[in-house]
DNA sequence: GTGAAAGCGCTAACAC
DNA sequence: GTGTTAGCGCTTTCAC
């Protein structure tokens, strides 16, 4: 019998199986809308690793947009129970779907810490060292007219965002730089929104930009560009969160280096390996690079 | 029974209802190795489209990452029967992918058309009117300066850099422009083979850059600009397939849009559409959109 | 060790 | 219409 299994190399109906072992061998990769419209090399890196790791314990990767509504892709996906977990791909401030997983019991793992008031609830919470990388890049950045220098934010829900902020608030404490005078701008949603803020800060003599993400960055460099500016010339850009885009930009801009895949891959072996009842680590920190050019 | 059934919004198991119905309710995604070494808004786009259709006829979206290698994450979910049916996110020659699904009599969609060499063997094979749209598109270019045009391509083996190849030879045959001493560079994979096209092509007292895909147009344009020259003064640029990032490019780029969340919806659409033995057209063309900016 | 039987949670085909 | 039953293709248990 078993001789005839092998010799016909016969392959189990993954449903019945699943059926029979009360699983899936499905996970659940949720993607926030916000996202998708954006183009984000980080979404693009994490689910390339996160993919590539299920791959290795046997799961497949079901791709959830999350609405965060009623009828959310992701609770219809729970419902059916056709997964066995989830990975969030973002943490914010009074997430409800954080919470719809908390309240059902359901393992997940986060790409990046979880705020304050969700602690301890994921089964793995992996994170980049941020705050240490931002704030050793801040420091750094802080070394030459720390007085001209901004602090450009996107969404401080984010939990992200709040450490980032975290570490170049830590930087500045550290060069005992006067934290009041700080020049902090938060809430930088749109080209518009950015192109004013700039405009806004050149005029209070401001000319070096540390940018929270790359995102940000971007558009930056777009709009000091677009008022006859050039980094780093006239004005210094950086990034406290590195992409292709930045390291092949002309001329190419300093940023911290916090690698997607490596968190992804991470993220995603810890919590199928704490699903087989095996050792694992819920809260893997990972390094960052900084990246001067 | 039922009124039980009703009061307590029970919602079926999907496994032990696929178990019974032999059907799995979940579709495989199929994407290239090589989309995700690049940043493409296609993939992004047409992906978020394909999630939310696929939700209307209660089916979840699995990506796979293709290799085109053995133990390739595709042929696994295939063998274990996880999936009904399979999304081609690009169509080739010679495609294993492509060959598999036909040797095994899978179900499969595409975006984008099929080669001659698969004719007629796809479920549904969704594409726009590439030919069409590309051959108008290079009419409006080429009414400038035709002799100082040149077209920059990747690689040929992919249906939809052929079809745009067609749309501009066909556009030169309509003006009567000679095809023989036409600038014509495909197979450009890096960045550093771009600028070289481009510094080579500038020799040959080329300066109109027709680019076959937003891709390669952002290179063309980093390329251009870091030689000091400027688009649309010095040289002018201009894309057969439009992204975000040339809209808002300063100054923005023109370019033919084929809209990829279109492409995506509908491919899935009548891909789920036949296989519930409903009514479907199994050649969708979707319109295109010419932008001059 | 090898084989038979029950059960996973549904659908579909019967019977009543 | 409502209720019962077999079966989907596995795993697990228990008997041999």
């Amino acid at each position: 019998m078993l001789d005839y299994i092998e010799i016909h190399n016969y392959i189990p109906n993954a449903a019945a199986k699943g059926l029979a072992e009360r699983r899936t061998f499905n996970l659940a990769l949720v993607i926030p809308h916000s996202f998708l419209c954006l183009d984000l090399p980080f979404l693009r890196e994490s689910m390339r690793a996160i993919c590539q790791e299920a791959f290795l314990f046997d799961y497949n990767v079901m791709v959830c947009l999350s609405t965060g509504k009623k009828s959310d892709p992701l609770i219809r996906t729970l419902d059916h129970r056709k997964v066995d977990c989830v990975i969030l791909t973002r943490t914010a401030e009074h997430d409800p779907i954080t919470e719809l997983l908390i309240d059902r019991e359901i393992p997940f793992a986060t790409l990046g810490s979880l705020p304050n008031s969700y602690f301890g609830k994921a089964t793995v919470e992996a994170d980049h060292l941020q705050t240490e990388g931002c704030c050793a890049f801040s420091r750094i950045f802080l070394s030459e007219s720390p007085d001209r220098v901004a602090l450009l934010g996107n969404d401080l829900s984010y939990v992200v965002n709040q450490s980032r902020l975290t570490g170049f608030t830590e930087a500045r404490k550290s060069l005992s730089l006067p934290l009041d005078r700080t020049s902090v701008r938060v809430g930088l949603d749109t080209p518009e929104i950015i192109r004013t803020a700039v405009s806004d800060l050149l005029q209070q003599g401001i000319h070096r930009f540390l940018c929270m993400d790359d995102e940000i960055c971007i558009q930056v460099l777009v709009a000091l560009t677009s008022m006859g500016l050039t980094h780093p010339k006239d004005v210094q850009v950086a990034s406290l969160c590195d992409s292709p885009i930045l390291k092949n930009h002309v001329p190419p801009v300093s940023a911290v280096e916090f690698d997607p895949a490596e968190l992804g891959r991470t993220a995603c072996r810890e919590l199928l390996l704490s699903l087989q009842g095996e050792s694992f680590d819920p809260t893997p920190r990972l390094d960052y690079q900084i990246h001067l050019r």
